[in-house]
DNA sequence: CTTCTTAGTGACAATTAGACACTAAGAAGT
DNA sequence: ACTTCTTAGTGTCTAATTGTCACTAAGAAG
């Protein structure tokens, strides 16, 4: 093993390089439930597969890779997500039937009505729930990317309230409870919900109010409106 | 923005593609100090410089970036250590002098006594005092990919036991803690630590003590003997 | 003005974490 | 032998956090 190649040792060109891609795991809240966006792929392989929307790095034009996968993003929803950051990379000689390839896959948060109306005029483009999505045969490995991206949001609802990003800008305490439920997958008590959410200090009251059969709700947004990877960390412990 | 080559969308050839790399920040914990592997650079670019083990994928004979991440500290080290885990990848135009690459860098783990047979004989890798080596001029953003990585590693202290992988196979509670206390930056309880601990339930009494200059301290060592990046999300709650 | 529904709070119990003094077990000096 | 020094490990009280659940609040609908 570790055997040098004794040519090309500084010009890029000798060696063959994998592919290099980008994924994106984009996740809203829609009608009391977890959805994932999915783009039905048109070119080769996979054709007709529903999959991550995502695609090659341009180094003609993107700056980084972050850049590339906003790009792909915003093709795909004509908006850019206010919450995104990184995953994982998946890089391996099987994952894609025209060999190396590397992914960096990005998960992102946006409220279903900021890019609804892009998303319903193009066919090719949906929202999927998500137990619905994991059912599907995917592109690629893309269910279990999906899996991934699922499971981190798990571990961000238990310890901070990012996945707020995923809803309206305006919103209710109890929505924002349930989509913690719905991430966790099990029923949290709404003192405690609240209380914690208190403590981090993350959301304000923006005093006004929603009705939906009782009483009605105070609505909250996020104090941070926009929220590139850069700056999660710093609000992950909150 | 987002136009669509014309030629070549099926053949790779087409595009032209980054560099892809994997690079790791191996520590260890030795003489009362978190220490980090650097590797003094042979050949171009940023000749003579130190920076992370690491290396051009080789997809003719790596099965996927954590193999070449893995025999890149094998060849540096000799052996394989006990905790490896995907950090982040960074992708630009500008962190390496030739342009577009990609790097996908690891954490890793391993006990000062396993690697430094090896790693005395050679000259050109070098353990260093983190913040000695924070101070240096390391090549390419090598310096900020070790503060990713110190940063990971100091989430991990607050939240899990995974830090005792940077020490010996069998190791008391004191030396654990001091670890700890090394990467949050500040003392702990030893009452707290200890019960954090217990309740794990990931160590193992050897049965075994060693002394030194007080009372002899009972041995410990790790249940999970080995840890690929592939189980760390299930431990990092305990 | 009663009932239904969802929002939000009060208050106590249970659990967990912090603080710190205390005991334990050895080495080394007198 | 006994005192002192050093580090390991525990007992225990207090403080803080979290869980539970019943209660009050504010509207709609009948």
């Amino acid at each position: 093993m570790s055997k040098k190649r004794k040519a090309g040792k500084r010009g890029r060109k000798a060696f063959s390089l994998p592919l290099l891609t980008v994924d994106s795991v984009l996740f809203t809240y829609h009608e009391k439930s977890l959805k994932v966006l999915l783009v039905q792929r048109s070119s080769e392989p996979e054709t007709g597969k529903w999959g991550l929307p995502g695609g090659i790095v341009d180094i003609e034009t993107d700056k980084d890779i972050e850049s590339t996968a906003l790009r792909k993003l915003v093709e795909k929803t004509s908006v850019e997500p206010p919450f995104f950051d990184q995953l994982e990379s998946i890089g391996n000689q099987t994952r894609d039937p025209r060999g190396w390839s590397v992914t960096v896959v990005y998960t992102a948060l946006i409220a279903h009505q900021n890019c609804e109306q892009h998303v319903s005029t193009v066919s090719d483009v949906q929202w999927f729930e998500i137990e619905e999505a994991l059912k599907m045969k995917l592109a690629f490995d893309h269910r279990n990317i999906v899996l991934s991206a699922r499971e981190r949001m798990r571990q961000r609802a238990l310890y901070s309230i990012l996945p707020g990003y995923a809803l309206a800008e305006k919103f209710t305490l109890s929505e924002l409870q349930h989509l913690h439920e719905l991430l966790i997958g099990k029923s949290i008590q709404k003192r405690s919900f609240r209380r914690r959410i208190e403590q981090a200090e993350l959301l304000v009251d923006t005093g006004e109010k929603r009705q939906e059969g009782g009483r009605p709700a105070a609505l909250y947004r996020l104090k941070n409106v926009s929220m590139t990877h850069r700056f999660v960390r710093n609000l992950e412990a909150s």
